[in-house]
This record gives structure tokens, sequence and C-alpha cells, in this order.
DNA sequence: TTCTTATATTCAAATATACGAGTATTCGCA
DNA sequence: TGCGAATACTCGTATATTTGAATATAAGAA
């Protein structure tokens, strides 16, 4: 029985992608709608050359499209459910992660931000 | 305004945990509550040795709890919804693997079982 | 065409992760 | 006490990932 590993390995490979605090905020900032590289750039407070590759790497991966127009290139989220399901992930954090982060508000926040800007993207999938 | 990108450093590290295939193996298999080091080790075909180190990893994030009876230590998930989380993550897995994985049936069986093991393990977090 | 801006690609160094082998530790049993 | 089984820990090595710097491409403006 091959296929439960090979689910493993496809789950895994997908969430490598993700793992890492730059693409986490990529898919956050994209969450309501396509961003050009210079504006995630300025955004995330990142040299656009780092944002230009993990958009690269979450193209690769099908989890971001490119739109390009004339010498902007626009990048959404292919499944913009991604961005909740990953916000989602907050009630598995550490104990301490997660008292820390609510103390500030910031997941409760994120979360009613996320929720309001992203009224209809679930259901249009396209 | 640092506490986004702490949010995005903490979910990436979250998922950095999970993201191994072995992993993300013994969390299914954990999906119906504790096992032993030995069980796991013998259904996932992996040596003890590896499977403990996995699970000493999970254990340092909390994500899984250790019960210690005699000389067999017993694992479980901490947050038994952990399982199913990650596998609805199977949606926005690449298309070429989602619909190999579809033509196996192994995605939709991998949820009726899951969805049917795990019925009440949301309440007992014991 | 030449210049400028926006984004990609390549490369090498630093860092991180995975792995097995060997060695502890902990427990139950005699 | 001593032995064997279950699990944990510590290494060194192999491999993978991240990073910035430098270079390359692509498009619009002059």
């Amino acid at each position: 029985m091959p296929s439960r590993s090979l689910l493993a390995r496809e789950l895994s490979a997908l969430l490598k992608v993700i793992a890492h605090a730059d693409r986490v905020r990529i898919i956050e900032e994209l969450r309501s709608g396509a961003l050009e590289v210079s504006t995630l750039s300025e955004r995330l407070a990142l040299p656009a050359t780092r944002v230009s590759q993990h958009l690269a790497l979450l193209k690769a991966h099908r989890l971001v499209e490119e739109r390009r127009e004339g010498r902007y290139h626009h990048y959404s989220l292919a499944e913009p459910a991604l961005a909740e399901w990953l916000l989602d992930a907050a009630r598995f954090l550490d104990q301490r992660a997660r008292s820390d982060l609510a103390a500030r508000g910031v997941i409760e926040t994120a979360t009613r931000i996320w929720r309001a800007e992203t009224p209809d993207q679930t259901k249009e999938t396209a």
C-alpha cells in the first residue's frame, strides 16, 4: 500500500514549500488579490530578488499564478482558500507562542481582517 | 508591526515540523489514538530509532503528547484536529499529484477513513 | 537605439536538516 | 542483582535550503 506514503510525500512536499516565514507572509499579502513583486517587496521590507525567488518557488508548485502586464508581473493565489487554511493552523501553535500572539491580538486581528477581506474568494476557485 | 512577521515565523516553524513524509504518516497513524514507538515502527516500516527521533521533534513542538506506561511510551496527538487539518491540505496539491492520487482514490479513501475513525476524538483530548 | 525600471537567473557560501551507527537510559522480569 | 527489550540521545556525514551578489532578460520611454 504505497499510496498512503505517496500521499504523505505529496503533502510534506506541499508543506515544505509553504514552510518559510517569507512565503507565509507572501501568501498572507496575496489573500486579498494580486500584487506585483515590487509591491510585495515594499510591504514585507524584503529585497525584490528574494521575493522573486520565493514567488518562483510558489509558482513552480502552482500555489500562485502569474499574470504579466507590461513589465509588471502580477501574482495571485491559485487557491485563495490557501490563506485561510494556513491561518487556521494558528490553532496548533505551541501554547507559549499562541498565548503570546493572543495577548497581542495578532491572531484574532488577522483572522478578522482575512475573513473580511476575502468575502467571496472562497467560492470563485477559478 | 513586527507581530505579523512574528505570526509568520511561528506558522512557518510549525509547518517545518510537519513537513516531512515520515512525520505526516505518524500524524496519520495517530489520528485514531495513541500508539507506541514499536507499533508505529512496524506500521510505517521505519526503524524505531527514526520514529523515535521524529516523535521527539513533534513532542518538542507540543504536537504530540507522551504517556509512559512501563517501558512503552504511548504517543498521541495533542490536538486530534491536526490530522484533519493536514489532510485538508490535499486540496492544494499540485494538479498532477492530485489527479494521480484521485485516480487511485487515495484522498477520498483517506478522508472517509479518517473521518470515520475519529468520531469523538475531538472531544477527548486526554 | 539607448536608458531605465521590473523581474529572473545563476553562483557560491552559510546554514539547516536528515540519516544511520553507536551508545545511553529506563523499565520489567528472573 | 543482571539481562533483554523499548526508547532516547549523540555524533559525523551527506544532502538540501537560504541568502546576497552579480548578471541577465524584458519592456517601456526618450
